[in-house]
Parts: C-alpha cells; structure tokens; sequence
RNA sequence: GUGGGCGUAGCUCAGCUGGUGAGAGCACCGGGUUGUGGCCCCGGAGGUCGCGGGUUCAAAUCCCGUCGCUCACCCCA
C-alpha cells in the first residue's frame, strides 16, 4: 500500500469542517482590522529565502524542501510566508498602495524535519503581515488582532510572551557584550558551545538547567535598547495594559529567523507537548529594503494551525446536521423522493436518500447514523394524499407536511429548531 | 541528523514464560414477518499478526536486519 509521505498529514472529517470554521473566523477578524487576503505560489526561488531568513538558520541550513527543476533553477517550497509575502509586494509594487498595507495568507508551509507532536513537514499557518509602518501602535494592533483570533476560535488558556530585539544599532552592541561573557566561562554543553559562536542570542533558549546556570548574570538585551527601541517598547507594553492584555516579558525570546527587529512575541498554550507556541511573530523593519525595496519596516505574526487544532476544546459530540435523509417505500415513492431531492437541493438545503434499495428500517438507521436532522418519508398513502411524513430524528416527534410546500417549511424549520 | 517507545481486523487493543483452526469491544453489512432510527438479541463480512531473514519439530510470540509510526533533542508554527 502506498502511505502518504513521512510527515504530510490527511485531513478528513470531521475535522475538515472545523478548520473551516477556524479559518472563517480568522477571515472575519482579519476583515475587521482591515486586512486582505494575498495567495501565493508554493514554490518560489531557493534565494528568496536565503537572503531574508538567514543562511545560517535553521530552517535554510537543514530544513528546507529544496531542488532544482527541470530548467535547472534551484526551488524551494516555501517554510514560511513572509518572505514570498515581501517578494510579491515588491514585485507588484503594493508599496504605492494608500497606507499601511495589510495583508493575510493561510495555507501550507514545508520544512523537513522530523515530525513529532505539533511539528509537521507539511503544516498550515495563518498568516499576518502589516507593511509601512513602524508606529508601535501597530505593533499593540497586531497583537490584539491574534488574540482576538485566538479567542474568537475557542482557544481560552494561553500565555503572550514579548520581547524586543532591538534595531541593528543596539544588537551590535549586545552581541559583542554576549560573546564576552560567553566566552570568559566555561561548561557549556556541546550545543551551546556551537550556538555561542554561530549565533550567541540562541545560547538564552538552551533548555539545560546547567547552561541557564552559567547564564546567571549574563548582559541582558533590555539593558541595551537605544532610546528609539527602549521607547517604542515601552510605549508597546503600555498599550497592551490599557487593553488589558495580560504579557509576560521574556528577554530570553529570540526566535530563530535573522530578519527579527525590535518587538518579538509568541503565544503558548498547555497541552501541546514540547512544541507548545500557537504562534508566533514579529517586527521585520529591514527585510524589505534587504530584499531590494525601499526602507519601508514590517511585522507580523503565524498562528500554526495545527497547534492551534490541538489544543481547541473538542467539539460537543452528537449534535445532528442541517441534513435531510429522504426514505421511501415502493417505486413509485422512490420516484417521487428523487424529484424532490432535487427539489430540496434546489431550494438551498442538505438533502440525501439511498439509492441501493435498502428497506425503510435501513434507510431509518442510515438516516440516523449520518446525523440527519430529520428523515422524510414517502410510501402510498403519502403520495396519495399529497403528504410527506417527516420525522424529527432528535425528538422522534412527526408530523405530515404537504408536499407542495415541503422545502419551504422544511428550511425554516431547520434554521429555527424549535 | 541523534536518542527512547511502539508496530495483531477500519478504530482501540488482548494474545507474546514459543505448541489445539488468530481473538474482543467499537464500527460496517444483514436479520428479529406486514411502511419508521437510536437500546437489546442473532448472524455475517473483514487480518500477508509491518516487511525480510535466522533459531526451532513448531514463532504473532525468541534473535538480527529493514521499513514505518510516535515522543524527545536540535529548531520552529
């Protein structure tokens, strides 16, 4: 048997439906705080995300999907959308559009790396960017827009973790502090002793009690803030008190992407294993003037939609469909119930009957067992008077309802179930 | 890339100190007479015991390899 490929998931129902709803009310939102929607190829040149992500990250060193097509162009499948998000806003000159440009992107990103618990080689995200603006009222929006998502979609419990990195200026600065105090001690475990000469900030994340040891007393990036950055953030988080939006400042925050600048922020939520950020995002003030655009600075966040899946309270189970079974006894019945299917479908409601001749007891349980909300019936007697019977599957209540109106009555009923 | 756990019907699993024809629950199909679901009862269909090799008179049960799943590390959504 052919199995789908190692970390590339199927979705089926049930849950389709409910990353339906999910991404429904995320497009609400996102209406709502004037944002639009961008799709975009899957596939883009291998350079793009090189230069904007950071050669030496993770994610472009290791866990890219990459390869050259039959021309000979290297490719890649995209692992994040930010990028390719800049590369089309440059491309098709959206800068010259009025004011701060909004847009929103869900669909499916590609790492490769070895799947566990919340991590997927194929795995969605819904996708925030907010481009020409650097006012930290933006950034407060930002992040009461993926808390407004979050709530909106039944996710009750989560932590909002913030940070700033700072502007290129102070990270100098703190950088050449860093590596002073990282490199004056000794102990270090094998990975930390890589991280502090590749990339020193990461050192903050080791997740060994006896690395975070070492680190007591270590320079903190909050000290080196220039006064812009120091007032942009602070300016951040007295926003998001007046909105009473509960933060919890974590210094340690980097985030694994090179063109983070300034605010950094993650939402975590319990229950997800050791991969437990819901989302996760930033400021990106250089990316597009580093991509060959104008000096225009950005930001913007990812909710990981299958994390978010996985901690959503599950669904009340047993509650019935707006579907309608049609069952009947006799051809001549059989006849009648396929004209009015179409009729039912015609008027905009779910309906389904059996075709394969099963008995009025089997159609019952079959209606039954998809979760109709009711089953129509229609035998000799019905026909002759012009009726159907319909039964309330929930309640088992029944009534006769006359056939020549039987849409009508039917759609209000089911909107307004009594 | 590294490490741990696990691979028996569609699903969840039992069976594994090697030895009567490979099981249960749920799901699926049919039936319990005359036109009506959910409960109950009866019957049925469904499995190369992941795959390959080895040990043995005999392996789902032991050993090796391999593939896959899973959790964790690295890193991230």
């Amino acid at each position: 048997m052919i199995r789908a490929i190692r970390g590339m998931r199927d979705l089926l129902p049930p849950e389709t439906e409910r990353w339906q709803q999910v991404e429904l009310a995320a497009r609400e939102l996102f209406r709502r705080y004037g944002y639009q929607e961008l799709r975009l190829p899957l596939l883009e040149r291998t350079e793009l995300f090189a230069r904007s992500i950071g050669a030496e990250t993770d994610i472009v060193a290791k866990e890219m999907y990459t390869f050259t097509d039959r021309h000979g162009d290297s490719v890649t499948l995209r692992p994040e959308a930010t990028a390719q998000v800049v590369r089309a806003f440059l491309e098709h000159g959206l800068a010259k559009a009025p004011g701060v440009k909004k847009y929103f992107l869900i669909g499916p990103m590609f790492r490769y790396e070895r799947p566990q618990k919340g991590r997927y080689r194929q795995f969605h995200q819904i996708n925030c960017e907010a481009l020409g603006s650097d006012a930290p009222e933006l950034d407060a929006e930002v992040i009461l827009l993926l808390l407004d998502i979050l709530r909106e979609v039944g996710l009750g419990q989560v932590k909002l973790l913030l940070n700033s990195l700072g502007c290129p200026g102070c990270q100098v600065d703190f950088k050449a502090e860093l590596k002073l105090f990282l490199f004056d001690r000794e102990g270090w475990c094998p990975d930390c002793e890589r991280r502090r000469a590749v990339n020193a900030l990461r050192v903050f994340d080791c997740k060994s009690a006896h690395c975070q040891g070492l680190l007591q007393g270590a320079p903190a990036l909050v000290d080196f803030l220039c006064p812009d950055c120091a007032r942009h953030y602070a300016r951040i988080k007295e926003l998001l008190g007046r909105f009473q939006v509960d933060f919890e400042e974590q210094p340690r925050l980097v985030r694994g992407l090179d063109y983070y600048t300034r605010t950094t922020f993650e939402v975590t939520a319990a229950g997800l294993g050791a991969q437990d950020a819901v989302a996760g995002g930033g400021r990106y003030n250089g990316l597009i003037r580093e991509l060959g655009g104008p000096d225009l600075p950005g930001i913007g966040f990812a909710i990981g939609q299958e994390r978010l899946m996985e901690v959503l309270p599950p669904t009340a189970a047993g509650a019935r469909r707006e579907l309608l079974f049609l069952a009947y006894v006799g051809e001549a019945a059989r006849d009648r119930a396929l004209a009015l299917l179409y009729e039912l479908r015609q008027q905009g409601l779910a309906a389904l009957m059996d075709f394969d001749h099963r008995s009025l007891k089997s159609q019952m349980s079959l209606a039954d067992r998809l979760q109709a909300a009711a089953a129509v019936i229609l035998g000799e007697s019905e026909l002759e008077e012009g009726v159907a019977q319909v039964k309330w599957l929930a309640d088992s209540r029944q009534e006769r309802l006359p056939l020549a109106e039987l849409a009508g009555s039917l759609a209000a009923r089911l909107r307004a179930p009594a």
